[in-house]
DNA sequence: TTGTACGCGTTATCAG
DNA sequence: CTGATAACGCGTACAA
């Protein structure tokens, strides 16, 4: 790897350099560049690479992108990198992405409609392949104008009815039924859902609505112990838990978390509170971030398939890419897996209680 | 926002079509386009504002950078997206980036040098404006090309002395001190240090150096307890803490990790080898992850100004965007800041043991 | 197997 | 204040 090959005259290393140090026309250089092997004799080859370690020369792709409509770009819109969960779906889609030779263009809306609509613009303006996206929902015109000019969206964790557009998330009912019916058959009996406000979210909506279906059919009463947390405001995750956990008491108590951020607060609710789990209050939480090993035993988790949503998401968008005939939209819903530890082993507290 | 103003045509929208919709030529919409107003009679620049809203266009950045020589695109090559530590650095880059009109182009290359190689060719291709990167420091003459052509490079949170870069990264002598002195003062005189192989990265070398020069200073023995683990091996730092500990038994023992993902590991391995903190060892970590309040009585953190990072790095690239004069590189090393919590609290424990 | 000539959509230069 | 025209660097008919 050498130094600075190129002379140090300023001037960007085009094409024609290439073409001149390799004693060819520019045309012959560019079937090299995309890789028409086929079209050029072994030493024509030989000496256009050549030309081309010596001069470190690098193919412009914005005026590659220009001529064949294709930037090589692919955008990645999400509600919060700051979740554990958007970051492990992105990783899955920057690896899917290498594969492809594309680059992630990522955008964080913070959930925040008009920084979406932005965002969408300067990809737009930027001729993206492809969009995965996690959106508020706010900006469909957007996404319809995009989609009209054939670039492949694909709804991740969020769907929208209203849309015509591949969808990849989680399959929330199973999820949710899974983390409820763990905590029935290790005897919890009044099971809460905390939750960040729904908002139109579908992922939200899902797992709220599967938790009052499953709970009409398992609990007589009926009891619908839906806790709506801001997490962002001190105290009013403390304030829901003593508020269920004074009704629950002596009914056996269970906390399910609709995710992993809500799940943080409620942890540090439970200290704050001096609340044993499993001893006092099971608990079980949508996400597997890394830290739930550490606490309460162990936070029985319901693990979704991140990564694995990323790549799907991209495989979708690089499918639609080369088969630009109607595929009608589809729905992909990867199942979730339960991991069981320490903070739903009722029966382990039996003993000492009963 | 209507839904598709534009005819059905399926042909890209072009600055030629917005002139022809205004009645004026391509080059009086560039300077719309531009923000140059003062060339413009508020006539024609309405009639042209109109024609993009009714059209529907968005201006092709690849055309306009292939003109004006920028992409409007900023590499941030990472060694680990999945260390919050990292992601919270981007957040910073990217609203900075904001502010800039540019877009983050988003490279994970899991510390493996062929990746970030490859990840730094395709930045070039794209003809990024600016490249924020966490290096492996083993694709230096590649550096060194990039910035030949005047973008700038901007080195985050690992130095390389080899490179004429600006550098932003956090004053890790003055980070690794505070954490020491603080478990000093707590009243625990045998200090390990647990870290990933150094490996020639700046950051960890420095903070195992000055650990050396602190405990030199500040205990007789001069004893060296520095521990390299690698977090993937299982049982490897469990291992490290049980040998550590036996050998600094009654000695006022703690641990100092350095950084979230050690200590998220020696969390765990405490909890294995049932060691209680603080009660038998004291802990300190750096970085200061959202879960560090969770556990081990909150665990003390020297917490990295990550956010400022990233802002910092980025306002670094636009300042030498926009001032192509050589201004010689410069080493920004921001302050860290102690939280201290429950698992340095040494006196707390005096009256049960003493 | 190789080269010529044109256009992708935009901005810069220059002339009005 | 406005417009014609030539690049920017590359891909691709078409011709040789």
């Amino acid at each position: 790897m050498a130094d600075r090959p190129r002379g140090d005259s300023n001037k960007p290393i085009t094409i024609l350099h290439v073409a001149r140090a390799a004693g060819v026309s520019k045309t012959t250089v560019s079937r090299y560049l995309s890789g028409q092997y086929h079209l050029l004799s072994e030493e024509t080859r030989q000496k256009i690479e050549s030309a081309i370690a010596a001069l470190d020369y690098r193919p412009n792709q914005m005026a590659r992108g220009l001529k064949r409509g294709r930037s090589g770009l692919v955008g990645m819109v999400v509600a919060d990198i700051a979740n554990p969960f958007t970051v492990d779906v992105l990783r899955g889609v920057e690896d899917e992405c290498k594969r492809c030779s594309m680059n992630v263009l990522l955008c964080n809306t913070g959930n925040d409609p008009e920084q979406e609509r932005e965002y969408i613009f300067m990809l737009q303006a930027h001729r993206i392949d492809g969009l995965i996206i996690n959106t508020t929902g706010q900006n469909n015109a957007f996404l319809k104008a995009l989609a009209h000019d054939r670039t492949p969206i694909v709804l991740m964790d969020r769907k929208v009815p209203a849309l015509p557009f591949d969808t990849v998330c989680v399959d929330n009912r199973q999820a949710t039924r899974a983390g409820l019916m763990h905590l029935l058959e290790q005897g919890y009996r009044r099971i809460a859902w905390f939750t960040e406000p729904v908002d139109g979210i579908s992922s939200r909506a899902e797992r709220v609505g599967t938790y009052r279906r499953v709970m009409e059919q398992h609990t007589k009463g009926g009891t619908d112990d839906v806790f709506v947390v801001n997490v962002r405001v001190p105290g009013e995750v403390e304030t829901a838990l003593a508020t269920f956990l004074s009704k629950a008491a002596g009914e056996a108590p269970a906390v399910c978390c609709a995710n992993a951020v809500v799940a943080l607060r409620v942890v540090e609710g439970l200290n704050t509170l001096g609340v044993r789990v499993p001893e006092d209050v099971g608990l079980v939480s949508f996400d597997n971030p890394d830290w739930a090993g550490l606490v309460c035993g162990g936070i029985t988790a319901i693990e979704q398939p991140t990564y694995a949503l990323g790549v799907t998401a991209m495989r979708r968008v690089w499918a639609r890419m080369q088969a630009p005939q109607e595929m009608p939209p589809e729905l992909i819903e990867l199942p979730a897996r339960l991991v069981a530890r320490g903070s739903t082993v009722r029966a382990a507290i039996r003993p000492e209680s009963g």
